[in-house]
DNA sequence: ATGGTGGTGCGACCA
């Protein structure tokens, strides 16, 4: 069972790349972040026509997340928590037994602004949603974009990101909670090395340089770790034409 | 310390 994430950044303008992606990468399980779509335009038919059932909690213009499967969905749940906050950031749904979590954690935008301490506050709720998730389905899945580097080897400059934000030592600590319930980091169960990014900034032509950060991630929980057979990140499609600033990141669950 | 690029939508925002 091939499980994977990808923020996409407008699913308008990325649909080209997601459909010819999943012909080539084939996940039977495919989370979504920052659609920026409203529900009554989500591209159904073409997602349909790949062959994936869609379920999706979307919005105009910011966030918005879906998830894709070949097999049926139930238990949909989407936006549980709230905390005055009208984005569309979460959506859980069961597939074949296995509990699915898609997250677009806030950004936070700087350390020690309003946004960074609503991201804390998130994130600090979403790992309240998660033990709970985890008494009822012990086979779990939390994946998105995190926006989070959990540690100094997944940057590609700690010095230059030291205490920034993605990397600022609180919102360590608010994924560490997380991970703590416990959930495992999925690529570092078998990729230990530096080097391994998953979003490249737009600007400054950070691809080219290789200038990036793992922060997209996909978490499992004991029930699932043994049974994680591959990871990676489809980094290719960084170098597409009018690409996504992230990559696609994945799992292989036997 | 700042700015750079890209998406949305047509003016600023968010990332």
């Amino acid at each position: 069972m091939k499980i994977a994430s990808w923020n996409v950044n407008s699913l308008k303008v990325r649909l080209p790349h997601l459909e010819e992606w999943l012909k080539t990468a084939a996940p039977d399980v495919v989370a979504l972040q920052e659609t920026k779509t409203e529900d009554a335009k989500f591209p159904l038919e073409a997602l349909t026509a790949a062959g994936y059932g869609c379920v999706y909690t979307g919005q105009k213009t910011y966030n918005g997340v879906a998830l894709l499967a070949r097999t049926a969905f139930c238990d949909v749940v989407s936006d549980a928590i709230v905390l005055d906050d009208p984005a569309r950031r979460y959506l859980a749904a069961t597939v074949d037994g296995v509990r699915i979590v898609n997250l677009y954690v806030v950004n936070g935008q700087d350390v020690g602004t309003e946004k960074y301490a609503h991201k804390l506050r998130w994130m600090q709720a979403v790992r309240d949603m998660l033990a709970d998730e985890l008494t009822r389905h012990p086979q779990l899945v939390v994946l998105g974009d995190f926006n989070v580097a959990p540690e100094d080897r997944d940057v590609h400059d700690p010095k230059r990101w030291h205490e920034k934000i993605l990397c600022s030592t609180p919102e360590r600590q608010a994924l560490r909670a997380m991970l703590d319930l416990p959930l495992h980091d999925s690529f570092r169960l078998l990729e230990q090395g530096p080097g391994h990014h998953s979003w490249w900034d737009y600007r400054l032509m950070a691809f080219p340089r290789n200038w990036g950060l793992r922060i997209d991630l996909v978490l499992v929980s004991e029930g699932l770790r043994t049974r994680v057979r591959a990871v990676g990140i489809d980094r290719d499609t960084r170098a597409w034409d009018r690409p996504s600033d992230h990559a696609p990141v994945w799992v292989d669950i036997a």
